[in-house]
RNA sequence: GCACCCGUAGCUCAGCUGGUUAGAGCACGCGCCUGAUAAGCGCGAGGUAAGUGGUUCGAAUCCACUCGGGUGCACCA
């Protein structure tokens, strides 16, 4: 022997996590990570934006899901010869983080941050941002998710709150940054208005009252107005009522009720509604304008009016509807959109009793301190007290939630920042057609939707923790500077000291002179901060420091190729991106994006902590390996979606592929060392001195190389990945392999093995290139497998398709020769006589006659081998006619549009023909039937002839092909198949014994006579099969330290296989 | 409440520009093969295609409604 082997058969089981970590140390060792990411070259810029996580929280395994989509895409593009930077980011301000420091501080309110302190708060929140930052880098490094954490953007750091600032000052300079009196969704915990995205994110089912009260009528008595509310709190704040003009009102009188003849005006469609079976005498029609102007009374009086500001009256709105409730509703304009928007038009008095908390003035009776909701039942009490509560139920509906906190929120009156995102929603929506969306129906539906309901966007939060709202107001004139970055402030305070903090409380203490000419005030910041959500929606920007000045140019990377986020982005940061990069550039922030749908667990219920439902990301991934939990996230199903996680089903997906293409690296290598085969020394074979199973093989595998890279370009990752596994299981392990095992059996290395190598070395190649995206690891190790000290598979290229090399005549035939094969397997079985047996003769029928040539000559040893006959013989007409009967059916598709209603009877009649007639048809002949008494003519492309074997024949067929054993054993045959058994057990055994397939041995075989008979007449076949030098047959086995035994039985008969290696 | 997606074998999913006999994998049962060996292959059983109605010669596929699941929207007063 001379130089060591290239490949060396594997000695250990196949552990894809363990092969994992050694390639995490190889790339490790090797800055393999650094080298993808840094790799320019000239090479064109692939442009994919990182959605910033907050690392106050631990990774979960949707992560591990939403990380594969960003990985797979930007590994295929690298491979793809582009170079695509990954730069990391961490998304570090807002509601979230404030949360988690609260609780830390086991503190709820914001007077009790204040009292703590907002310098000491917000220091906490920077360290609280970054607690799970050192797991979150690691499970990227170990799930394979390439991003680039050395220089990540922070959006907290001085320059990325810097850049921001330049983007606000921009809104402003457009008159798109405005502060505003609106309805907002308060949170009375947070102490902070939210944004609809944020709203969006946190509906939850509430219970909550449903009252019907009384509102007398000023000037008749006996009179009220039915009014509906399900906010019984806001009924202290009760200015009017409102209906609708259009409406038809009634007043309708009770029959003997409590309220003895009490007459009630509502809607007249609501009172089988409001009163079901209780019957009600309608006493009066009027229409709604009619009602405009009447005086009412208002069932709590403890807020008086103050100055201007109509009220106890009643007023038109067009928002009133008689689909629920009384068609009258009861107007609180500090508490809802629409009461605030009537009351302005109706220049309503506003009473606000409530402060930021949700709590009700001091002074006020009864209620007095108490949070709004809770006081709830005590004010239902009391209208029933008051005789003004006609009927209380409860009802349950959706009711948004804080989305950090849980407190249900509160509408309410309250000065806010806006985005007026209303006045680009053109843009908005114009720009989101250009955006290929994953899967389409996200941007036409979803987003496209939500753009077309846009409303403005209150970007200011009353907190702490966030980029401070860069917008001064003087104190004398009210007017307002913003601040465009901070050089700029720097230029405004010549005397900041290096190193100033631009958050809160430091910023708080700036004043700046007031710009207006001859004022001289001086002008304070606002004391808001800015929605978090516009921190990592100006990423695109903000990543990079850009500074926004008007007409400047957008930074070269922008718009990105591809991002990729959840579902639950679509209102968040996919809207957030759009909104800024729509207003600065005109262009959506990225061309495409891909949405994926939720991780739930095995029963498909959703994962939570409270649940524990959660899977943890660790724990699957050191059970299974992480390719196998990534190949299985992506192959499961579309990635928009919501896919179950079970944990069964990833370990399926370990063992199935890469146990099997282990198997087939194992394989490779188990043969490879002993023929010290190495791709390098000889020059490849030519494509046309291979066999044709080696020309079909690599035919199949640039068949996949093609479709897997046009799956990956139209970002179909699904598809890409069950190409691969269906090749690798069907025809790479399953065909190949099989098919050509004994060809890497012989000694020496011939031509024909050095072919049969050289394709399966190849197709292992060309396989692992193509799923290095999906399997970073896996086919890595492959790669390295297949090239000791090559390069990483993920600095190569993506294969180009050999196009010179696919043989579409050949990838038919041989689907015709599996089906063939498939079709014989089937009728063995059925005929229950095994594959060992030998029999004489299979008698075949393909699809066509093209086929049928070919499944005689040039496969037809494949298919003798394969189903173990003698001879195959493709049967002729009259041995046709012996085993299968034709029947004719219509061809569907064609005959339908032209017979119509006729085609049953059609069908009918075609049934009923003869094989004689039938195979008139197959012979092209056209066939004229009598329907109904009229002559019909077919073609005979307008009916199809299918097979159908007759019984007792042992045929198989699939309506196109058959296949039919010739069942006879004779002695020779039954001798033949002892031969096999006795081969069999002997191969047994020596695995039992534990030898190495190249070992040789001495073999002693003891049994029955006939079968000791027909092993000594094939002796020699035994002998190649088993590699038995020398073979004894009969009499006692020999024993000693080096003979060992194995007894097993043959049809029921004793065989004794007793073997020792030969040493040396 | 409104909108969108989904409902196919015990489980996970294909198929869905309508074509009559609805597929695959897993799991299950039986058998086979094995010089890749704690793998592999074949066969079988398993389906009122959620339900109802419609369009059509023909519907898993198109339409309507109902039920169930998911998601989103929504101030529901």
């Amino acid at each position: 022997m001379s130089a060591s082997p290239r490949f060396v058969k594997p000695t250990h089981d196949f552990n894809l996590p363990k092969v994992e970590r050694e390639i995490l140390e190889r790339w490790s060792a090797a800055g393999v990570e650094r080298q993808a990411l840094d790799r320019r070259d000239g090479r064109p810029t692939y442009v994919f934006f990182e959605g910033p996580p907050t690392a106050n929280g631990r990774p979960g395994i949707h992560h591990v899901f939403a990380r594969t989509l960003k990985d797979v895409v930007c590994r295929y593009w690298t491979m793809k010869g582009y170079h695509v930077p990954r730069k990391a980011g961490w998304d570090t301000h807002g509601l979230p983080v404030e949360i988690e420091v609260q609780k830390e501080l086991g503190i709820s309110i914001k007077p009790e941050i204040e009292a703590f302190g907002i310098g000491p708060f917000n220091d906490r929140c920077r360290v609280s941002v970054f607690k799970y930052k050192g797991e979150w880098e690691k499970l990227s490094k170990r799930m394979g998710y390439w991003l680039d954490y050395d220089e990540p953007y922070v959006t907290c750091d001085n320059r990325y709150v810097s850049s921001l600032w330049s983007i606000l000052a921009r809104f402003f300079d457009e008159g798109l940054l405005e502060r505003g009196h609106r309805i907002l969704p308060w949170c009375p915990k947070c102490g902070t208005g939210l944004s609809s995205h944020e709203v969006a994110q946190g509906y939850q089912d509430v219970q909550d009252p449903s009252v019907f009260v009384r509102f007398p009528r000023v000037g008749h008595p006996g009179q009220s107005f039915l009014v509906w509310t399900t906010t019984p709190w806001t009924l202290p704040a009760n200015v009017a009522l409102a209906v609708h003009r259009d409406l038809d009102y009634v007043r309708v009188r009770r029959a003997a009720n409590d309220g003895a003849g009490e007459e009630l005006l509502l809607a007249e469609a609501l009172v089988a509604k409001v009163f079901g079976k209780e019957t009600v005498e309608i006493v009066e029609r009027m229409s709604g304008a009619s009602l405009v102007g009447e005086r009412c009374e208002r069932p709590f009086d403890w807020l008086p009016f103050e100055g201007e500001g109509r009220h106890d009256l009643l007023v038109a709105g067009d928002f009133v509807s008689a689909e629920e409730g009384s068609g009258i509703v009861h107007m609180a304009p500090a508490f809802g959109e629409d009461d605030h928007f009537v009351g302005v038009k109706e220049g309503l008095a506003i009473l606000n009793p409530i402060d930021a908390q949700g709590r009700f003035a001091a002074g006020i009776p009864l209620v007095g301190g108490q949070f709004v909701r809770d006081a709830n039942s005590e004010l239902v009490r009391e209208l029933e007290r008051r005789g003004k509560l006609f009927r209380r139920d409860n009802f349950t509906h959706a009711y948004p939630h804080c989305w950090r906190c849980k407190t249900p929120l509160l509408y309410w009156l309250r000065p806010s920042w806006y985005l007026r995102t209303t006045r680009i929603k053109e843009r908005m929506v114009a720009q989101n057609r250009e955006i290929q969306w994953f899967p389409a129906d996200i941007g036409t539906g979803r987003f496209g939707e939500w753009l077309e309901n846009n409303v403005d966007w209150a970007v200011s939060r009353e907190r702490f923790w966030g980029t401070p709202l860069n917008v001064w107001s003087c104190a004398t004139c009210r007017s307002l500077q913003v601040v465009r970055s901070e050089a700029h402030l720097r230029q405004l305070v010549p005397t900041l000291p290096d190193g100033f903090d631009l958050h809160r409380p430091h910023i708080d203490a700036i004043e700046l002179p007031c710009t207006k000419a001859g004022c001289g005030g001086n002008a304070r910041r606002t004391p808001e901060v800015v929605d978090c959500w516009f921190d990592s929606g100006a990423m695109p920007f903000a990543q990079h420091g850009w500074i926004a000045e008007p007409g400047k140019a957008p930074p070269q990377d922008h718009p990105a190729d591809y991002i990729s986020e959840g579902l639950d982005q679509t209102r968040g940061w996919f809207y957030t991106l759009h909104v800024i990069s729509t207003f600065l550039t005109g262009k959506p922030a990225s061309k495409r994006i891909l949405v994926g749908n939720l991780v739930l667990d095995a029963k498909k219920q959703k994962m939570s902590k409270s649940r524990g439902n959660t899977v943890d990301p660790w724990q699957e991934i050191d059970a299974h390996g992480v390719d196998a939990v990534r190949w299985h996230l992506i192959a499961q199903s579309h990635p928009w979606l919501p896919r179950a996680y079970d944990p069964a089903a990833v370990g399926a997906t370990g063992r199935e592929l890469f146990g099997t293409l282990w198997n087939c690296w194992s394989f490779f290598a188990t043969y490879a060392e002993l023929d010290q085969f190495d791709p390098r020394s000889q020059a490849e074979p030519q494509m046309m001195a291979r066999s044709e199973l080696d020309r079909w093989l690599a035919a199949e595998v640039e068949r996949l190389v093609e479709e897997v890279d046009a799956a990956f370009a139209r970002y179909d990752l699904t598809k890409a990945a069950n190409l691969i596994a269906a090749f690798v299981d069907r025809k790479l392990s399953n065909w190949y392999i099989r098919r050509a095992r004994d060809r890497f059996w012989g000694r020496g290395m011939t031509a024909d093995k050095l072919a049969a190598y050289t394709t399966l070395w190849e197709a292992l190649d060309r396989v692992a290139r193509v799923m290095a995206p999906l399997a970073p690891f896996f086919a890595d190790a492959l790669r390295g497998w297949l090239e000791p000290g090559g390069t990483s598979v993920h600095l190569d290229s993506f294969p180009s398709p050999r196009a010179e090399r696919r043989a579409p005549e050949l990838e038919r035939d041989m689907e015709a020769v599996l089906d063939v094969v498939a079709l014989g397997r089937r009728a063995r079985s059925a005929a229950g006589i095994n594959l060992r047996q030998p029999l004489g003769c299979v008698y075949l029928k393909g699809a066509d006659a093209a086929i049928d040539g070919k499944l005689g000559s040039r496969f037809a040893e494949l298919i003798a081998e394969e189903l173990n006959v003698e001879r195959v013989v493709v049967a002729d007409e009259s041995r046709l006619d012996q085993l299968r009967t034709l029947k004719v059916k219509p061809n569907f598709k064609l005959l339908g549009p032209k017979l119509g209603p006729k085609l049953g009877a059609a069908k009918q009649a075609l049934e009923k023909l003869t094989t004689e007639q039938a195979a008139a048809v197959l012979r092209g002949e056209a066939l004229t039937l009598y329907l109904g008494g009229a002559p019909a003519t077919f073609t005979s492309a307008e009916v199809e002839v299918v097979l159908e074997g007759k019984p007792g024949f042992g045929v198989e067929t699939d309506g196109r092909m058959l296949v039919a054993f010739d069942t006879t054993l004779t002695p020779t045959l039954i001798a033949a198949g002892h031969v096999r058994e006795v081969v069999k057990r002997v191969n047994n055994s020596r695995r039992e014994a534990g030898l190495r397939v190249a070992d040789r041995i001495d073999l002693h075989l003891a049994g029955p006579a006939a079968l000791l008979a027909a092993a000594e007449a094939g002796r020699a076949r035994i002998g190649d099969d088993t590699l038995a030098v020398v073979i004894a047959f009969g009499g006692e086995p020999p024993t000693g330290d080096d003979w060992r035994s194995f007894p097993w039985e043959v049809d029921a008969e004793p065989l004794i296989v007793t073997l020792r290696r030969i040493r040396g």
